[in-house]
DNA sequence: TCTATATATTGCAATATTCGAATATATAAT
DNA sequence: ATTATATATTCGAATATTGCAATATATAGA
């Protein structure tokens, strides 16, 4: 059977569901960074592994995770299948999330570094 | 002891694991309304309450997760709390969601029309 | 056909999340 | 001190997610 996206009151709409499974779909640390990659530019699964030093079937895995929430698209070219965001909103959401991160990270130094580090998205 | 945010294997960044996260502790229907309610106003317990139609200690526990994210905060007036969002960003955030959802559902016309009722932030 | 390469899936134990019920706390009024 | 109201926390069983290992599939070339 489907499975629900989430047990949940029934008392809570569609919608919310909806939405909640979205959000779901990027709240992992491996999909998080496979997302950074693919809104910048098109990659095949090798690419990804190689790019965030992950192993074939994890990252497959969380690849599948975000195909099946309609948040990336494969394309096959024979034996290697191409992955692209399917909306490029995604960029747009993934780079106001680093706007709020970048306000509620002052403290941990560290971290800040890492995130300005990161460039806003100059491909594209 | 402090719980971890994600198990996750170690060669996922510390980043990568505080932005997904901050997404789960959106990643939840009753959480989603919450803060579309929240986005609009500064409100009480008891007005999230009755305006979602939810019992108490769900929302407050809901409530909890969002404040330990950081994603609100609430101030005490006398024995009430009212709780507000931390960041106005996470109103754009909500916005650039509900675009994506709106391109993704074409096809659901249930839940695309509830969409598009939704009103785009008239407060604020 | 056999082999190599690229990607996907499955099985499962460990871990985390969910939600409702019960209970706890804190403030104000009588 | 008692009561009432607003909010928070704790407990626990049901459920979902994670991550690794093993295995499966699919395509191309020799």
């Amino acid at each position: 059977m489907m499975p629900r996206a989430t047990a949940c009151p029934d008392v809570v709409g569609d919608l919310q569901v909806f939405k909640a499974s979205f959000f779901k779909a990027l709240a992992h640390p491996v999909r998080i960074g496979i997302l950074e990659e693919l809104v910048r530019r098109e990659m095949s699964v090798q690419e990804l592994q190689s790019a965030l030093g992950l192993e074939q079937p994890l990252v497959s895995q969380q690849l599948s995770v975000l195909r099946t929430n309609n948040v990336i698209a494969g394309r096959k070219e024979g034996v290697i299948v191409r992955y692209r965001v399917r909306d490029r909103l995604v960029g747009d959401l993934l780079d106001v999330a680093r706007a709020i991160f970048n306000n509620q990270l002052t403290g941990t130094q560290d971290l800040l570094k890492q995130l300005r580090k990161q460039s806003r998205r100059p491909l594209s």
